[in-house]
DNA sequence: GTACAATTGCAACTGACTTTCATATTGCCG
DNA sequence: CGGCAATATGAAAGTCAGTTGCAATTGTAC
């Protein structure tokens, strides 16, 4: 479950400023957070440890910023094939697209890249002549584990 | 009132018989809806359109009666990049699944089925030992039409 | 036909997220 | 360094999709 995590810190602060926008103090403590996530967090999350960092940071200024950095493209939304609920989740855009695997059993996720699915991204964007701006494949199933296991 | 399709019990219907499960009017008449639609249908779309075959259905029956297709696995639940809100929509399970491509623009949603799509989901069985139940591929990004056109 | 478990409808509830709006903060200008 | 307009924030209320509890009804097996 650990997040291939190679990024510099504050890298989304700095992509955020170089894009003119502003930087508040909520919006640094709410970036740390999303950066330094080991795990694929909701807003609920998000907030809860932001609030370790600064007690004074509002609910309503996680969505905001949420929705920002999915605008700016620097943050990726996650269903995780609803595995609990409806909520969604946030990662860090990756340099490489990856696949998310949900164990229906042990609701372990999975990631995985593969040159496949970079193949079958050119393609649709030739053989569909469609412009790929964001793509996500999620899939449910058994993990190694949970089919091999009884109970 | 007697139901449109009762000589000619459409597969939904036949499949949820052969499974040992109760077929009431309400779940008749969603079936038929599900089964006849021509585009992905939300929830409320759905109620709306039974509905007009049977006034007196409840939305928690729509709802309930979706779940039980989903657990057995005869419709699948898309989120469709959630271009509208956050409803989900529901299709019949084709044999093949497919891949849907959501124009950030004009909103139209494509299918397209690939081969490397198919191969990618056998690498990831594979290579992962995952057994997949079920996948789902999304891509948000622009049209032929909408990449091309000004405004 | 009867029994009885499954299903339904209603109303109330939940949880995730958004909107409104008054107040506070940021980044920029001189 | 202020001044200040644009932008962001927080609190409360609202929205929207979907769920739950429960009494009444219905489908199916006998």
């Amino acid at each position: 479950m650990p997040l291939p995590q190679t990024e510099t810190p504050g890298r989304l602060q700095a992509e955020l400023m170089s894009r003119g926008l502003r930087m508040t103090r909520q919006r640094r403590t709410i970036l740390s957070v999303v950066e330094t996530a080991k795990q694929h967090l909701d807003a609920s999350q998000i907030l809860r440890r932001a609030r370790k960092i600064d007690s004074h940071i509002d609910r309503v200024t996680v969505y905001r910023t949420l929705n920002l950095l999915k605008r700016q493209g620097l943050v990726d939304e996650l269903d995780l094939m609803h595995m609990q609920g409806e909520k969604h989740y946030y990662e860090r855009r990756p340099q490489r697209d990856h696949i998310h695997m949900a164990c229906l059993r042990c609701g372990k996720i999975t990631e995985f890249e593969s040159d496949l699915f970079d193949r079958l991204k050119g393609q649709i964007q030739r053989d569909c002549r469609f412009s790929i701006v964001v793509s996500r494949l999620e899939v449910g199933g058994y993990c190694a584990q949970c089919r091999t296991t009884d109970q």
